[in-house]
DNA sequence: AAAGTAATTTAGAGGGATCTAAACTTAGGG
DNA sequence: CCCTAAGTTTAGATCCCTCTAAATTACTTT
C-alpha cells in the first residue's frame, strides 16, 4: 500500500516520462514543490519498494509495476475531473485541484462505480485519455480542427504544418498544444471556423488554418 | 487547518458526547483504534488550539470551534453517504469505509455543490440527519412505524413501550434502535405491518407493536 | 481513610515526510 | 584535460502521529 505522498512521486515521475529518457530529482522537486534532498529521500524508498529504476545520480525511471500504480492514479485523477465537470458543473480549469485529492481514495469498486456512473468516458475535460481499468491508455482518435462539428469541443494535439509563419500565427492567437477549443460557428461561405480558445477568447481562423491545427474531441 | 488525524479526533469526540458528559481518554482510543497514550497526546495539541475543552485526568468536551468543525466533517461524510449509495448503487451497509476517506477532501465548493446535486438531503442512508452549511441539525419527523407507508424505509429512532417483555420481544426480532426498517406490505384485515429489517430479516408485526415504535423516515 | 485498581499522563523512541547545510558527482568550458 | 558550476546526495534536525513502559492521579472498596 502506498501513501498519498508515494503515489505523488510516482504520478510526477510518470508525467515527466516523455520519449523513455530518465528523469531528474530537480525536474521532480520542482513539480512536487519540494527540495531536491526530500526527492532523493523519497527515490531511496521508491527505489526499495521496485516501483522506480534508481541509480544514483543518474535520475529514474519507472518499473512495470510503477507505471502500473501511476496510471491507477491518473485514471482516477481523470475520473473525478469527469464527474466534477459534467455532474457537479465545475469549469474544467477549477477541477485540479480537488481531483489531486480525489485521486488518493483507495476503493476499487468506488472506481468501477465511477467509471460506470460517467459512462466510461475516455478522455477527460481537459481532453487527456483515460487509462481503462487495465491500465490501458486509449487511442484517441484524432480529426482535423476543419473537420470538427459546430458545438464540438477538443484539445489541440499538434498541428500538420510546421512553418515558423504558421506556428507564429497560432502563438498570437494563443493556440497551442493542449489547448481547448470548442467550435461556435462556421461560415458556409469560405468554411472559415469561428471558436473558443480555453474557454475564453474567441476568435476566427480560415478554412485553411483550421485544416493544419490536429485536434482530438472532447465527447 | 486541520490534519486528517485531528479531523478523526474531534469528530470522535462528537460522537461520544452524548448527554453534555465529558468524554473520556479511554473511550476515544477505542473508537480510534490507537492507544490511551497517543490520544493524551492528541488531546493536548487540540486544546491548544481551542478545539476542546481539557483538564488533565477529567475528559475533554467540544469548544464552540471544534464542534463547528466536527459538524463539517460529519456534514461532508453523511453527503458522501448519500451520493455513494444513490447515485453510485452502493448498498447502505457498504458506505461508511469510503465515506471516512472522502469526509477529508477540503473544499467547501465541493461540498456544496455535491449538496446540490443531490437535492439536499437531510438524512444520510441510515436515517442520520445531515447538518446544513451552517452546522445545524435538522430536526427529524418523527413518526410511528405504523404509520409508515408501503415501501417507506425509515430508521428505529425509540419506543414507546418499554415493559421488558416489549423489549425482549422486539430483541428476539432483532429491532433496535438505529436499525434500519422498510416496510414490505400492510395486511388490510388487521393491519399488521411486513418489514424487512436492516435489509436482511423480514417479519411480520403486529399493529400494537408497530404503534409502539418510533421511526424517522428516510427520504 | 488506606489500599488496591483502573484510568490517564509522561518519557522516550520510531517511521514518514520534510527541511537546511554540507559534501559529493557529473559534465561542459576554457 | 582539468576545474568549476550545476545537479544530486548525505547528514542532521524538525514535525506529526504512533507506540511501549513507567509514573501519576482518581476512584472504589472495604
Amino acid at each position: 500500500m502506498l501513501t498519498n505522498t508515494e503515489e505523488n512521486y510516482i504520478k510526477a515521475i510518470y508525467h515527466l516520462s516523455v520519449d523513455n529518457k530518465t528523469v531528474r530529482t530537480n525536474a521532480i522537486s520542482e513539480v512536487m514543490n519540494t527540495t531536491p534532498a526530500s526527492v532523493s529521500d523519497m527515490l531511496k524508498k521508491l527505489s526499495d519498494k521496485s516501483y522506480i529504476y534508481y541509480e544514483k545520480y543518474q535520475g529514474v525511471s519507472l518499473t512495470k509495476k510503477g507505471k502500473t500504480e501511476a496510471l491507477q492514479v491518473v485514471r482516477k485523477h481523470r475520473l473525478w475531473e469527469v464527474f466534477l465537470v459534467e455532474k457537479l458543473n465545475f469549469n474544467w480549469d477549477e477541477v485540479h485541484e480537488i481531483a489531486e485529492q480525489l485521486e488518493h481514495i483507495q476503493s476499487k469498486l468506488l472506481i468501477e462505480r465511477l467509471d460506470d456512473f460517467l459512462d466510461n468516458p475516455t478522455s477527460d475535460p481537459h481532453g487527456d485519455p483515460i487509462p481503462n481499468a487495465k491500465g490501458e491508455m486509449p487511442v484517441l482518435r484524432q480529426v482535423l480542427l476543419s473537420e470538427l462539428e459546430v458545438n464540438g469541443k477538443a484539445k489541440v494535439m499538434g498541428m500538420k504544418e510546421h512553418s515558423p509563419a504558421f506556428l507564429q500565427y497560432l502563438d498570437k492567437l494563443g493556440i497551442s498544444i493542449g489547448s481547448a477549443v470548442k467550435v461556435t460557428d462556421r461560415v458556409v461561405f469560405d468554411a472559415s471556423v469561428e471558436l473558443k480558445v480555453n474557454d475564453k477568447k474567441t476568435m476566427v481562423v480560415s478554412h485553411e488554418v483550421a485544416k493544419n491545427i490536429l485536434v482530438s474531441p472532447i465527447d
